[in-house]
DNA sequence: CCTCTATGGTCAAGCTGCTTGACTATGTTG
DNA sequence: CAACATAGTCAAGCAGCTTGACCATAGAGG
């Protein structure tokens, strides 16, 4: 492969997970919730027994305070409640609330309908074989921001 | 495909194309250069005859004006120049420097790199299958950031 | 040929989401 | 219990974008 086609095929890479991104968060914001390609991210780490806010952070790539201010916010819409700790006393479990549950799986049929367009572009058996091989190339540290 | 596979199918494609492009950025700048992600999809518009402001800024998706800021950038760092339009006197032509075109080089091969990388995990052939399928589903449109 | 509207570009102000730095409260270790 | 580490917050600053206003030139219609 030429460096000219490794550089294209980066942009159609970026260009894919970029259009994704918006039409998750359309999607998302049709049914009824408000709300920040990045919260998507955070559920998907709040989901399992809630996270700590430097938790959160190191998930999402971003600094701790950078994380209590998404934190804030998703507090503000009801998406997720600050409670203590249990064993230790500095710290607050974030945890999902019952509408931030909706939110999720508000995010995961979004995110099933603009899979699905792909699907009727790329065949069934071409989706899976994408599937396998984004898991293999995916990094496993954070999430970070595209650009 | 469950919903919840296809918000982790949309969360892999999002962390490899982040991934990606800070490998692309760190790429880049290990040769010599100082940028920022969206450089590269500039110098891929202007490579082919240069643009105006404006026709830049619809290929990022921004307004004419953070497309203006980008381009004082660039032209302070020496990687683009703005010369008169031919027949039109408001517009004028962005074109790359020799030193742009050197970093756009660069960035290819810091595409290649990473793209590399992957072939290593995937094979080349499911490499080449995967840059079909990118290629199938990348939208036509304007580049955007992700988040 | 001349007005009227559309378009390319810039300037200025403001916003959002992040950063760094400083600080308090609590935990942990020797 | 002294000393250091860690969870979280507050505050200030910055980068990159937006909106709004404006000027110069282009193009269309009378």
């Amino acid at each position: 492969m030429q460096n000219s086609e490794a550089l294209a095929l980066s942009a159609a890479l970026l260009a894919a997970a970029g259009e994704l991104a918006r039409r998750i968060d359309d999607g998302v914001a049709a049914r009824g919730f408000e709300g920040r390609p990045s919260y998507g991210f955070a559920f998907t780490r709040l989901a399992r027994g809630g996270a700590t806010v430097t938790e959160l952070g190191v998930h999402l790539g971003v600094t701790k305070q950078a994380a209590s201010q998404l934190v804030d916010e998703l507090v503000r819409k009801g998406y997720v409640e600050r409670l203590p700790h249990p064993g230790d006393a500095r710290a607050r479990l974030i945890v999902l609330t019952e509408r931030g549950r909706e939110c999720t799986r508000a995010a995961e049929e979004a995110a099933a309908e603009a899979v699905r367009a792909w699907g009727e572009v790329l065949g069934e058996d071409q989706l899976d074989s994408l599937r396998d091989q984004l898991a293999r190339i995916a990094p496993s540290g954070p999430i970070r921001p595209v650009w």
